[in-house]
RNA sequence: GCCGGGGUAGCCUAAUUGGUAAGGCGCCAGCCUCGAGAGCUGGUGGGCUUUUGCCCGUGCAGGUUCGAGUCCUGCUCCCGGCGCCA
């Protein structure tokens, strides 16, 4: 959530970004209202409180010197005023949930640097594609199976087998290790409760997106929530700082218009990075932690391009959004990572600081995907594939694989 | 899942039969000093109020009460024990 002392003291600045989102900004005049409507009960019932609380301090101290009787009509006096503050406090109480609620609505702040359009930042490696070039679907022939696991789940899954599984589980191997040299590798949970889903700000707004149990929880639709809840509620020693985590885990989505194939699929794989920062580093972190995801695809040898993304297209949680696409030659391009930068909008919503020469202050933190696994997957077989339908495995993930082709089905 | 014990500010520890959160460490500022340290003084949770000041704050959410760290209910996490379990 955003700091309400700057709604409150900046509407035009909320309004500006939340026209560049192409959001509704007319809830920033509704926010408004509903602030001051819940400041002005506020300040009615605060003053009743200070006479009951000025009350008891005379009951008490009448109470102390034998003087019952006085006393007895003094805590009539204050009955009546602790009636009228239980009434106002069940009416403030809903205010403030309607003011809540439509604070969490609100998304972050937009960085200046975040382009009109769509803006292309870097590409890299040499775009290589042939005519005889097969699809990835085309290329695993049955050892990629549909059928099986819509059997078993319905649409919207896959089962792998052989050669596929086995390289699959080398990527995710193989990013860990490259995110491991910079980031402290972590194991986290991928059922996750409410509260936690919704420090990240994936609830309200992505609820319709995520999967939840009989007992309430959650499955993580990104390894992010796991990740910023390392600290929820924690006070961080600022020399700590930058905290860098990766993990892997899968993730779900409900995907609702999941099309057939690997590349929107309901249960799918990513390594993240996920770092906690100081407010003044976390620019240029989010600077390194783009450059840490390209790394992987540099290793693999795959041509990616990195892209800005305009205001309208990166989450609500985010201030600053940097995707990363992978190129798949009958594919196309792929988004294999987003990289963002979230200032203190979760870390407020955590209770997320660190002490700063006594000081309490909100971390920044910022996620980005290293990667998204299934897609690098896809460009791998695509981009390595020789004319008679066989495919190389780079020399980065033989020791992972221990083999060196995958042979034509 | 059951039984018992616990959660107080950045950290550590107090608070009588319910009477309105005390102290220490750390940190910040000032004094002192060539400077640092020590020492001394003040300040160190959040919000509203331009002042004075007021309200809230003892894991979270409620309840009882004139008044709750303290009593009651539900939840949560930690510690110990039992149970279950790959």
């Amino acid at each position: 959530m955003l700091d309400p002392k700057f709604i409150r003291e900046n509407p035009e600045k909320v309004r500006n970004f939340l026209a560049k989102r192409k959001e509704d900004y007319k809830i920033v005049d509704e926010w408004l209202e509903k602030d001051k409507i819940f400041r002005e009960s506020k300040a009615i019932l605060d003053s009743l409180r200070h006479e009951r609380n000025v009350l008891s301090e005379q009951i008490n101290a009448l109470i102390k010197n034998g003087k019952q009787q006085e006393a007895k009509e003094k805590i009539e006096e204050s009955r009546k005023i602790a009636k009228k503050i239980k009434i106002l406090e069940e009416d403030l109480r809903n205010k403030k949930k309607e003011f809540l609620d439509i604070t969490f609505k609100i998304p972050n702040i937009v960085s200046e640097e975040v382009p009109e359009e769509e803006k292309l930042i870097l590409e890299y490696g040499k775009i290589n594609k042939k005519k005889w070039q097969k699809s990835y679907v085309e290329l695993l022939s049955k050892k990629l199976d549909f059928d099986s696991a819509a059997s078993m789940s319905g649409e919207g899954f896959f089962v792998l087998y052989d050669e596929a599984a086995i390289l699959l589980r080398a990527l995710i191997n193989f990013c860990l290790d490259v995110a491991r040299k910079k980031y402290r590798e972590v194991c986290v949970p991928v059922l996750l409760k409410e509260r936690a889903v919704f420090n990240s700000a994936h609830l309200p707004r992505f609820k319709d997106g995520m999967y939840s149990t009989t007992e309430g929880l959650y499955l993580s639709p990104t390894e992010e929530v796991a990740l910023l809840n390392l600290y929820a509620n924690k006070i961080i020693e600022k020399k700590e700082l930058p905290l860098c985590f990766t993990a892997y885990t899968p993730s779900f989505r409900t995907e609702k218009g999941a099309t057939k194939g690997l590349i929107r699929v309901h249960q799918f794989d990513e390594v993240e990075l996920f770092k906690f920062t100081t407010q003044e580093d976390s620019t240029k972190e989010l600077k390194k932690m783009v450059e840490d995801a390209s790394e992987v695809l540099k290793l693999l040898n795959l041509p990616f391009r990195i892209k800005l993304l305009p205001a309208y297209e990166i989450a609500a949680q985010s201030s600053i959004t940097y995707d990363i696409e992978v190129f798949s030659p009958v594919t196309g391009w792929l988004e294999v990572s987003s990289c963002s930068n979230c200032l203190d909008y979760q870390a407020r919503r955590a209770r997320i600081f660190y002490l700063d020469k006594g000081e309490r202050k909100l971390v920044h933190t910022l996620n980005g995907t290293c990667l998204g696994l299934q897609r690098v997957f896809i460009a791998l077989l695509e981009n390595y594939q020789k004319k008679d339908g066989s495919i190389a495995v780079p020399k980065v993930l033989q020791r992972y694989t221990n083999f060196k082709i995958i042979k034509k089905a």
